[in-house]
DNA sequence: ATGAAAGCGCTAACAC
DNA sequence: GTGTTAGCGCTTTCAT
């Protein structure tokens, strides 16, 4: 029932305990490594008779056999880790989710997925896929052109959620545009965008920001006014003071974070949100219901978001040979945008 | 000065680049494959001429030579790959902050430190731990006993910030007592404790509600009165309700989350924080100062934590002869606690 | 001070 | 159907 080889009078000797290897299993299941190899990797092009693939699998089984993936990857020529970029915490929870979601659902095809955090102290990506040399890399909103050109350069198919702010057309800033619908839908006319100060979120903060302004055209209102704000709430009020006096009725934020700080100068102007000036946000977050007023956002549907990178990952590993090349090029997923995001209504936008 | 390798009329054919070898390194500097791996690992039980030692270092860095670390770790029977196991979103910024900065220390000393998050849908510890063969497991608050022994058994020493919620012992529950020292200070005498609902998180929670209980314990208070708080602050004036008709003065919460979710409670109430229920939280989240009132709360210092893990892996990576057996064996960081966190007072302690 | 050679654990032709 | 064999890229004795 132990997974570990006795080793001879080392018995209480307690080094660590060693792994099995295909040899072991082999041994075990008295057949070659090929064999093991075979079935254990259920390799379609070579048949393997049921009484051994059962003997094998047995014989894994009792060992607790894992296989060396650093063994693997060198055999194969590939590895089977796949990399997925978060972009940074003041996205929210998404990415955990999405990441920790996408990881059962990889394992299941063998590979492993590994999360990597962007941030301005941490390593360049590209750094990273030159140790992992991962077979995929994911990323939420997109990788910077330098990096996204290596990956590709080395036969590295990267995934994004969303394009970068640069690449980004019309309909693929939902965000925006759904944050321009709702309070279209409430009757403004209006609209401010309230960005972040945040530094490294430039291409998500721009992306999502165009999407507010070309909603905005869309419906023909007036060009979205731009102001920043602190998380610190620092001048927020004489910020909001300003907005409500140009005639703003309502402010589309970049994120519930900043959301919560325009919320802040509300309150502090002596002003009523969302009667004096409506508030919505992007990237639910749990306490938006605590905020003074409880707080509109728009909410992702992870589970949804985390199956649309499974699926892409898919393709990518049973190499769909109806494209051959397109696989390792940058990909964008788009699954029924209105199943990834929604408008969770709450008083801050009536 | 390109990298690539030039393979002879396979030039606008574009497949993925290639990437150079030690063979190609060892070919451009004219030395064996085996000087070219004593140069770049530093070896030190081997004497190189620095006049070899500079051309190996040259041919690679012109070739832009990167080790495959598949093969690496193979040969070595170690991996270069340390796994830090974020515990959940839940925990904030901290994780990923100092994920992100161990990131680029490790990569210092050649290790790749990878994230794996840890939550209800996600691939087991041991499960990928399996795949990757970790030199070294980080986490924050300690992982579960069977992973730990798991881990330990193979050899893989596990470092945790905190030494989880069983094992603590007063000192090592630092947030809680800050909490109440800072509480106690403000005058208050009688505190509650309010605990998160959400799921997956139990260790965490016992571990910072002991240390909340012992602290009251040790200022001669009452055991501090326990509640729960939803996210969605359902029910939560009514909790709010009944501490403060039972003579609570101040919450002492999870995190600040769970603050939040309380100072609503306090607002829809219809009292007022501090003066009827002063709460500080955990985990400073950047919009506390937009609370209402502002949040008190407590701080960690994450560029000193994610030093106290560089530390731990330096350790680890040199084998300290010293001790040859604690290395595999679960360690806890202590590193001067009140450098490791501190105090945020606002308005809602007073 | 340097190099030759034997693996590390696995995969994938190819032979039987 | 199953086994043999030749590497994958690197580390590390052991000769020289």
């Amino acid at each position: 029932m132990d997974a570990r080889p006795v080793n001879p009078s080392d018995d209480r000797e307690a080094g660590p305990a060693t792994l099995p290897t295909s040899a072991d299993v082999a041994r075990r299941a008295n057949v070659s490594r090929a064999t093991v190899s075979y079935v254990l990797n259920g390799v379609t092009t070579q048949k393997i008779s049921d009484k051994t693939r059962e003997a094998v699998r047995r014989a894994a089984e009792e060992l607790g056999y894992r296989p060396n993936r650093a063994a693997q990857s060198l055999a194969a020529g590939a590895s089977r880790i796949a990399m997925f970029v978060v972009p940074s915490v003041h996205l929210g929870e998404l990415s955990l989710v999405v990441s920790s979601q996408l990881t059962a659902r990889a394992a299941e095809r063998g590979v492993t997925l590994i999360a990597h955090f962007q941030g301005p102290t941490s390593r360049p990506v590209i750094d990273v896929a030159q140790d992992l040399r991962p077979r995929v890399v994911f990323s939420m909103f997109g990788l910077d052109a330098d990096t996204t050109d290596w990956l590709q350069e080395h036969g590295i198919p990267v995934v994004s959620l969303l394009p970068d702010g640069d690449q980004a057309g019309p309909g693929n800033d939902r965000s925006g545009w759904l944050q321009v619908e709702h309070l279209v839908s409430r009757g403004h006319a209006r609209i401010a965008y309230a960005d972040t100060t945040e530094p490294g979120l430039e291409a998500v903060a721009r992306m999502r920001r165009r999407g507010v302004v070309d909603a905005c055209a869309q419906h023909g209102l007036e060009e979205p006014v731009y102001e920043r704000f602190d998380l610190t709430a620092h001048g927020a009020q004489e910020k909001v003071r300003s907005l409500v006096g140009a005639g703003i009725t309502a402010v589309a934020s970049y994120n519930d974070e900043v959301a919560i700080t325009v919320l802040a100068g509300i309150r502090r102007a002596g002003l009523r949100c969302p009667e004096d000036l409506a508030v919505i946000g992007v990237d639910e977050m749990a306490i938006n219901g605590s905020m003074e007023p409880p707080l509109s956002s728009i909410e992702f549907d992870v589970s949804a978001i985390a199956l649309l990178y499974a699926d892409a990952l898919s393709d990518i590993l049973d190499g769909d040979p109806a494209r051959p090349r397109e696989a390792s090029t940058t990909r964008f997923l788009e699954g029924g945008d209105e199943d990834v995001m929604r408008v969770v209504v709450r008083e801050s936008t009536g």
